[in-house]
DNA sequence: AGTTGTGTTGAAGA
DNA sequence: ATCTTCAACACAAC
């Protein structure tokens, strides 16, 4: 599932491969996803634009492009973007079977004329596609009610606590995942940050102590950047601008490893409900 | 073969 | 208000 560091990877794969390039064509076999504007309105709007960078708020993405145009996109659970160089595009090309979960897919042109192709592949077709004004995206709602990003460098320990201290009652394993709060933590590394702090997700906000605060904030930065080294988890679905799986999952601690041995004390891996999903942990190593 | 689990997020219900 | 549940959707695994 796409998270931050997923969303990063494909943010910094964008900005290698498709910065600079002109939107040529679009087309789509699920126009539902598209919000806000017509297919013909978005197709209007979004060619001959030139595309000036690819950049992320939380698990959102934004392609900024000329004159004062954003694309924005939400993968959701099972989107991915992919980037294939491309002569000729095939009528039958979105019923090919390996391609059979791409739902959208740009013409782009580089600047020596070579034609590419931005392709959103989506699955359960959750995926969302916003164009807008660069300088209205705070407006959107998904932007407006999204709490500050935990890779952001203004998210440090006093921010996290000011956080903390507004949510006394709130389970911890809750916080991390509440986008209002801090964006860009899904359901993959919430286990995994509270599993390498060694705190219960269940654990509520006042019961814990200043130690477990700063191990929690410190197990945020240190294991998304880890994720963002490694690519993000490909644990089902997601893949990278080429394709290709990252390498996350090779490390995952408790994340869907239930009924499994905790890597460090051999603790029956646990898996509970939290807010409709589920929330892996190891009684041995979290209190 | 019908049911359940999967996870993001907004909306609806309590 | 804040919490809980559901709906959007496709598919794998029971």
């Amino acid at each position: 599932m796409p998270e931050l560091p997923e969303v990063q990877t494909v943010v910094n794969d964008l900005n290698k491969k498709i910065k600079g390039d002109v939107v040529t064509g679009f087309s789509t076999v699920f126009e539902k996803a598209i919000k806000g504007s017509s297919l013909a309105e978005f197709k209007k709007k979004i060619i001959g634009r030139k595309i000036l960078g690819a950049r992320r708020m939380g698990k959102n993405i934004f392609i900024d492009l000329s004159e004062g145009k954003t694309l924005y996109l939400h993968l959701k659970m099972t989107g991915h973007l992919l980037v294939k160089p491309k002569t000729i595009e095939k009528e039958d090309y979105f019923s090919d079977r390996v391609n059979q979960y791409i739902r959208h897919s740009w013409a782009l042109q580089d600047k020596k004329g070579r034609i590419k192709n931005l392709e959103f592949s989506d699955m359960r077709k959750f995926g969302k596609i916003i164009l807008t004004d660069t300088e209205k995206i705070d407006q959107l709602p998904e932007i407006s009610g999204l709490g500050i990003d935990a890779m952001d460098e203004k998210f440090d320990l006093k921010k996290f606590q000011e956080i903390l201290a507004r949510r006394k009652n709130t389970p911890i394993g809750l916080i991390l995942m509440d986008q209002a709060l801090i964006a860009g933590i899904g359901n993959i590394y919430r286990s995994e940050i509270l599993f390498e702090a060694g705190v219960s997700p269940e654990r509520k906000v006042s019961f814990l102590n200043e130690e477990e605060i700063k191990k929690i904030f410190s197990w945020i930065k240190k294991t998304l950047t880890k994720a963002i080294k490694l690519r993000g988890t490909s644990d089902s679905d997601y893949r990278d601008t080429s394709g290709a799986p990252g390498g996350f999952q090779k490390v995952l601690k408790v994340y869907r490893r239930a009924g499994k041995k905790c890597k460090k004390c051999a603790t029956m891996i646990t898996r509970m409900k939290m807010g409709q999903r589920s929330v892996f942990s190891c009684s041995g190593c979290q209190k």
